[in-house]
DNA sequence: CTTTCAATATACACTTAGATATAATGTATA
DNA sequence: TATACATTATATCTAAGTGTATATTGAAAG
């Protein structure tokens, strides 16, 4: 199995200064989503896609809160946005979240005891 | 494959309280390691048991930054100790952390492109 | 048994960042 | 231009990060 994160080959062999860099990368993506309301929007946009009115109908957050943590999820590209009319539609950009959000899944509530 | 995440089965039958609780706590956790020395001592602890001098030459992190964020992951319980003389020696707690680091790892590492 | 050194932890002070509410502004359509 | 929907700005509050200094703990020496 995978005992390495920063290099399966070569953990140890990495210098402290690029482990960082990457950890730092890391770290910041991971910051992104430890948030609840974004947790929450991003498990939402697994599932597809949604306007911002959907989206605060299906969660119960106060609107200015949504869109501002829209705009988090958006600067970190984790969400892109459609148009349609008046409505703007979100989606999650790639796939790396939703393989992110799947092994949340399976680590935290697949199971009975969460941690 | 998964696409839900609060409920495998039901996500959009979970009441918005409950999955708000749930996504607090998996948020929190997710806090906890996203933070670059945090994220670097458990990826390092994947590895093994270390001390904390040993944690220190290692990683390039001062004495009492390297204390304080080890305390945060004890204090989450992602980390225990085992005292040896005036040595401490931190290892990861259960294999969840691991499961997700190396879950991490796929995703961000693993590929070429990160996110 | 008390002094000293080494390993680790804590306290304090300071600075910066993050969260949320309210209010104001932008944008598309009719 | 009126409206509905969405974003941005501002203000306030609380939490987090880091450096310096100090405390605790254990082992060993004198």
């Amino acid at each position: 199995m995978v005992t390495e994160f920063l290099d399966r080959k070569s953990a140890l062999a990495m210098s402290p200064t690029a482990m960082e860099a990457r950890a730092s990368e890391v770290a910041g993506h991971l910051k992104v989503l430890a948030h609840p309301v974004r947790l929450m929007l991003v498990c939402t946009l697994v599932q597809g896609e949604f306007s911002v009115g959907e989206l605060e109908d299906k969660l119960d957050v106060h609107q200015p809160t949504l869109s501002q943590q829209l705009t988090v999820l958006r600067e970190a590209e984790i969400v892109e946005t459609r148009r349609e009319g008046k409505q703007i539609f979100y989606r999650l950009t790639g796939a790396k979240t939703a393989q992110l959000i799947a092994a949340l899944f399976d680590i935290y509530c697949a199971e009975d005891m969460p941690r």
